[in-house]
DNA sequence: TAACAGAAGCTTTTT
DNA sequence: GCTTCTGTTA
């Protein structure tokens, strides 16, 4: 996005509708050609997307399903709006919720239009970007100046604390963390202190939630700053409280599109309700402003457009209402509905299964996607059993290799897990075979230390007031600045209301400290005035490479010992590269709050690994889903906490995870998996059982673990332990280089385990492949999208040969199908808690009150009867 | 103030 | 089981 800074004039072209054809419409007339007489872009929709394309006037929802076409819809839509001269592309609000969405918005409107003219659309972006930037224009509306600070998560978090413990309360039993997660629901919702539920505001703090609320917006406010919550909720309140702003907008936007619009939540929907809808006649009084629903028919609305599907909802959890789009002909009555669902991306295989699997949902729309495509040669969907998840890792990375040998593409491949914690299985097999991956997601870019600190000097540039960033790094690198001059700067600032800086600049005068920490102080008091100084006569990238110098950041690094070191002065280098891109030193600090995700190497072949939440809008010609556990998939959590909505949630994330193949898929389940460090026997996930058998396969195994159709306890998926799995005991017996994926004998491309690349690399670069340096000398690359901090330290002696010893025990131990020998209130010993008393037991698992340990769920293999 | 050991907390998903 | 935080020690 281009930044607060430019100073553009608000209405920059005339309010009256263009008539005469603009360049693009003279384009689009050109365009026209052939029998239909339509202009080119408009070629090769179906009639359903037509419709949705052409159907500008009026409210439009259009139900898009999996691979239906979707983003083409939306693009075209706009390329022909501004083709047929409606509006300019500055009339055009375009709201995404990532910013790749937004991205991928422009530059495929851009190869309908022309690029150049792209440009000209400042309100496309995610519903954060153009909050910051309505923010920026009203901030003295909100009680900031223009130009706020956005905190991240973790400034919060700090900030947070330190009002729990400002208010003597023990930031231990009333965590920052889960009061700011707190927060952040309130703000979904678009409830300021004033209107959260009294419940809620007694359930922190011992009653003083609210209070502590308040105290956290008005600490906001002092700094200047405002977090991701307030980018919407700040923008409502302008709205409603001055209907003359609002009604500028009003003016403004002549279409309204949105993207992904199952996944609004309550404070996007208040904003876009606001938006779109028109006084009929008489203003919209300030009073009016809680939007009740009831009052949508008295209202004229704009032509707004939202796509969404109901079935890909998968963020109720931070806060989505579902609801939203269900309702959505109910806000805008004689709102035109259509749907879309012809799919061009999956077989019909996979398509029935996903069909079948979504139809077990309640309260849907309804949709049934439908593909022409039918080609004997399309594979059903696979379902493989493994015994525990480095088995699972093992035949997946097989498969991948036989993939590859059939002149697949890596990039072609993905594996989507429920839960990050699956990916490392994976990262340890891969990196063993030497098979390139890229993980995406996790922690960020930005998260990294060295860029956040190096992010803190340069927001203490740009923006004094923030005092969090100046506490971030007041005494980096080291400076003899404790914890008792931080303290009496925070104080002294307190005293007078004034920032850190400021205060700390006074104390560095005073005779109030000590000589060291004064002279220290002096330093970083007298840098900063000079950088700020410099801000307005030196070119921001040269400024915040000096500094980095002159704060002394880079030498620190630079005489670093540890190996991360080099790495990290690499990254700033990119930092500042990066900032090249952008005009100001403020422009750029505002894309790296609100733009999280990194570059891409595009050019590196290599299977993704994602979570299946950040897949959603991908799609991959061979998707792997391993884990499709019960506690898993669908999530324990998901479970407990959301109840029947939670399993569906949990449902159309299945979904989504299926409907991202477009021809080959591969669903695994294990019989062990290791949680939170304990083995557990797992039952195979339902939503295995909801899978219909036209459409599926399940693999014969060599090592049989029960079959589809093998009914056992009330499900099908039961893994076999009786007969066939007996073979079983040793699980490093004779099958640990076994081929699991059976499936492979099919193809014929599986059988030769020590013939594959993998086998070769792997047995080349046995030495290389414990060291985890990234891009390897081996010529295997692992790239870790947007992951940093996480990466040190990761390699240090995992799985040791030791290890897999023990847990060859636990797996033969855990599976044991002998009910317990052990009795409720059994005084038992266990190696590491100590003895204790079974309070419960439920098959092997037994849980225990330990004498000193406290509770735990321990396997009774564990464990030693006294 | 740095280095270390032990304890506690955590593991669903993130704009 | 692993990471992060805390408190202790040199």
């Amino acid at each position: 996005m281009s930044g607060f800074s430019e100073d553009m004039p608000f209405f920059d072209e005339p309010n009256a509708r263009p008539s005469a054809p603009s360049g693009i419409a003279a384009r689009a007339m050109a365009a026209r050609s052939g029998h239909n007489n339509a202009p080119d872009y408009l070629k090769g929709l179906n009639p359903e997307q037509r419709l949705a394309v052409e159907t500008t006037e009026g409210p439009v929802l259009v139900l898009a399903g999996a691979g239906t076409g979707k983003t083409r819809v939306l693009t075209t839509r706009i390329a022909h709006i501004l083709a047929t001269g409606k509006a300019f592309p500055s009339q055009i609000l375009a709201v995404t919720f990532t910013n790749k969405a937004a991205r991928e918005m422009k530059i495929r409107i851009g190869v309908l239009i022309g690029e150049g003219n792209v440009e000209g659309m400042p309100w496309l972006g995610t519903f954060h970007s153009i909050g910051v930037k309505l923010l920026r224009r009203h901030a003295e509306l909100a009680g900031l100046r223009s130009d706020f600070t956005i905190l991240d998560t973790d400034d919060v978090v700090r900030l947070i604390k330190q009002l729990i413990q400002a208010e003597g309360l023990d930031d231990k039993r009333w965590p920052a963390k889960q009061f700011a997660q707190m927060i952040d629901g309130w703000k979904n919702k678009g409830q300021g202190p004033a209107d959260i539920a009294e419940g809620d505001a007694r359930a922190f703090a011992n009653g003083k939630g609210r209070e502590l609320y308040k105290a956290y917006q008005e600490r906001l406010k002092t700094l200047n700053a405002c977090d991701f919550g307030d980018l919407l909720c700040h923008p409502i309140r302008i709205f409603r409280a001055n209907p003359d702003v609002l009604k500028e907008y009003h003016k403004r936007f002549k279409y309204i599109l949105v993207d992904e619009y199952q996944d609004t939540n309550t404070a996007q929907y208040m904003w876009l309700r606001l938006l779109a809808q028109r006084p009929q006649g008489k203003p919209i009084s300030p009073l009016e402003g809680e939007i009740g629903r009831s009052s949508a028919e008295t209202r004229a609305t704009v032509n707004i457009c939202c796509v969404g599907d109901d079935d890909q909802s998968i963020y109720g959890w931070r806060g989505a209402e579902v609801d939203n789009i269900l309702r959505f002909d109910k806000d805008f009555p004689g709102a035109t509905i259509i749907r879309l669902e012809r799919n061009y991306r999956s077989t019909a295989h996979i398509l029935g299964a996903a069909s079948h699997l979504i139809a077990h949902n309640e309260g849907r729309f309804g949709k049934t996607l439908f593909t022409d495509r039918n080609d004997p040669e399309d594979g059903k969907v696979n379902v493989h059993a493994a015994w525990d998840s480095e088995e699972e890792a093992r035949a997946i990375g097989e498969t991948i290799e036989a993939y590859q040998r059939q002149k697949h593409n890596l990039n072609d491949m993905a594996i989507l897990v429920r839960a990050s914690f699956q990916m490392r299985a994976f990262e340890d097999r891969f990196i063993t075979l030497g098979l390139n991956y890229r993980v995406i997601g996790g922690p960020r870019f930005y998260e990294r230390l060295e860029i956040r600190d190096a992010m803190a000097f340069f927001r203490v540039v740009a923006q004094g007031a923030d005092d969090l960033a100046f506490e971030r790094i007041v005494n980096v690198p080291k400076r003899g600045l404790g914890e008792a001059t931080i303290r009496q700067i925070h104080d002294t600032a307190r005293a007078l209301r004034i920032p850190m800086l400021e205060a700390a600049a006074k104390l560095a005068e005073s005779d109030e400290l000590k000589p060291k920490p004064r002279a220290a102080l002096r330093e970083v008091a007298a840098n900063f005035e000079r950088w700020q100084k410099a801000l307005e006569t030196t070119p921001h990238t040269e400024l915040a490479e000096t500094i980095l110098e002159e704060s002394g950041y880079t030498d620190m690094w630079k005489n670093d010992r540890s190996v991360e070191a080099p790495g990290r002065l690499e990254n700033l280098k990119e930092l500042i590269r990066s900032m090249e891109e952008y005009e100001s030193l403020r422009s750029f600090l505002e894309h790296v709050a609100l733009v999280m995700d990194a570059e891409q190497n595009a050019g590196l072949d290599a299977v993704s690994i994602m979570t299946l939440h950040s897949a959603k809008g991908l799609e991959f010609e061979t998707v792997f889903l391993p884990g499709w556990e019960e506690g898993l998939f669908p999530h324990q959590r998901a479970l407990d906490e959301g109840g029947r909505s939670g399993l569906e949630e949990e449902r159309r994330l299945a979904y989504v995870g299926l409907t991202r193949a477009k021809k080959n898929l591969h669903i695994w389940f294990v019989s062990n998996r290791q949680i939170h460090g304990l083995w557990q026997s797992t039952i195979p996930s339902r939503f295995l059982e909801e899978l219909p058998n036209a459409h599926v396969e399940v693999a014969e195994s060599g090592n049989s673990y029960g079959g589809y159709g093998n009914s056992y306890g009330g499900g099908s998926f039961a893994s076999g332990r009786g007969g066939q799995g007996a073979g079983r005991q040793n699980p490093y017996g004779a099958s640990r280089f076994d081929n699991v994926g059976a499936d492979s004998e099919k193809s014929g491309a599986f059988s030769n385990t020590y013939a594959t690349p993998g086998w070769q690399r792997a047995q080349a670069n046995r030495t290389e492949a414990t060291d985890r340096n990234w891009g390897s000398r081996s010529g295997h690359q692992v790239e870790r999208i947007g992951y940093g901090e996480t990466d040190s330290g990761y390699g240090a002696g995992r799985t040791s040969v030791k290890g897999r010893t023990i847990d060859g025990e636990l797996v033969a131990k855990s599976v044991s199908d002998k009910p317990s020998a052990f009795n409720v209130g059994d005084r038992v010993f266990h190696q590491k808690f100590g003895n204790g008393n079974i309070s419960a037991i439920e098959g092997n698992k037994l849980t225990i009150d330990f004498d000193k340990a406290g509770q735990k769920r321990v396997l009774d293999g564990f464990v030693a009867a006294v």
